[in-house]
DNA sequence: TAAATAGTGTCTTTTAGACACTATCGC
DNA sequence: GCGATAGTGTCTAAAAGACACTATTTA
């Protein structure tokens, strides 16, 4: 082994670091479709503009953890469906610094998200307009709660767009699809959810039949209440197999 | 702004920060099977073992240029499928200090495979049991050229774990079915790669039909040489849909 | 012509879409 | 009963598995 491969395994002190962060996209469905919910940027650069929520990773704080303490920090929120989406590391993505980002995917049930709105009043929840273009997705626009097209900062609206596909890919073949529901939901709230994702219309009976024999759901027995006609089944998800 | 949000945002240097490397996945089809390369671990920890090849993140240097410099570094393999697979950053992952490293799979062609191994010696082909176990999959059984079962290092079983799945759950809605074949090939050699990640067999007529109709082949016309039996057709892949 | 694999025809099974129909609630 | 949505029956279309059959090459 020569001296050069000693200090490359042994010396990381000889390299100098890089700082590494983590961003969340914060998602729920918010007035019937998906949104993302963004911090504003005070400074330069990109100041005024608008940001995905993000923070450092400390020195002894493990990736996922620190997304979950800047959950909590940044939108009040201490528990949700939140997994790894990708890590962004091109050398110039912040003018400042070398920075590079572990992006993750946040999931916020209604109460949640609404509640997080109402308890740090600076976000903002920006809708995700979902265009179907087959199966692979393409760019996404983010809009304002007035609908006026919004710009991110950063590489954010790439993030963005990989969550949003991550979300698509995923939505029949793992639990995603019941993140954003309360605990007991009508099959008519799952198809939406589903429907406001693929940003398509799906066909009601083949959606009951398939949800149906994956065997995820089961019926609870009870019924919605409040509505003023035939009210829905409530149904849970059925964690194992 | 508080002062602590100013500085959590401007000052990385109030932040001790990690050290980020990354490990490569390197996959081809050795022998009928998938196959890792490894390198023999010198020093502690875990001297002896076997692990993945990897290296430091340069200051200057994007996370996958520098997947594709460690590539060829420590592999003299100049072009592969190279992608992104996840970022590991437990606290504990290396005993030394903070690690976190962006794990890249790399697919390599048959051709890159053998010559790799011939071009550096030291690289170890472990043979990789892939247990079908429904979709989701189970932990791999990794193995020496003489099957003995191999430990692997850090958490470079779970890199790998990780690696077979995201090649399984890919094979049939992208291109990675193709990494392990050379320009032409037969569709006998394409189910050959598919039932070796996906480690059952398939069903020939249908598997040809999906294949085709899928429009991602196209015959060339030529026909294989050397069988001592019916020539098969050759096809070629066809990027664009 | 024998051996071996390439490649196909076709039947069955499963799954999804279309669409109309019945059921059940509040008012 | 009316309006509205829940929930289902059934036909059709598309896709996948099973399996036997034909085709084409070398030796």
């Amino acid at each position: 082994m020569t001296e050069a491969d000693f200090l490359d395994d042994y010396d990381p002190a000889a390299f100098e670091r890089p700082s590494v962060t983590v961003d969340l996209v914060l998602l729920g469905l918010h007035e019937g479709r998906p949104t993302a919910l963004l911090v504003k940027r005070g400074q330069h650069p990109f100041a005024g503009q608008w940001a995905l929520p993000g923070g450092f990773v400390g020195i002894d704080e493990g990736i996922d953890e620190a997304a979950r303490r800047i959950l909590h920090d940044k939108a009040g929120i201490r528990s949700a469906h939140l997994e790894q989406l990708y890590t962004f590391g091109s050398v110039k993505r912040d003018p400042r610094m070398r920075i590079i980002s572990v992006a993750y995917l946040g999931l916020l049930a209604n109460d949640a998200f609404e509640s997080a709105l109402k308890e740090t009043p600076t976000l903002l929840p920006a809708g995700i307009d979902v265009p179907w273009q087959g199966e692979k997705g393409g760019p996404v626009e983010v809009q304002s709660p007035g609908h006026e097209p919004l710009t991110l900062a950063f590489d954010h609206a790439d993030i963005l767009a990989m969550a949003i596909l991550r979300l698509r890919g995923k939505l029949d073949y793992s639990d995603v699809g019941f993140a954003w529901l309360p605990k007991h939901f009508t099959l008519r709230q799952l198809q939406d959810v589903h429907e406001a994702i693929l940003g398509i219309s799906l066909n009601k009976p083949a959606f009951r039949r398939r949800m149906l024999d994956k065997g995820w759901i089961e019926g609870t027995g009870e019924r919605e209440t409040g509505a003023s006609f035939r009210p829905a089944e409530l149904y849970r998800y059925k964690p194992q197999n």
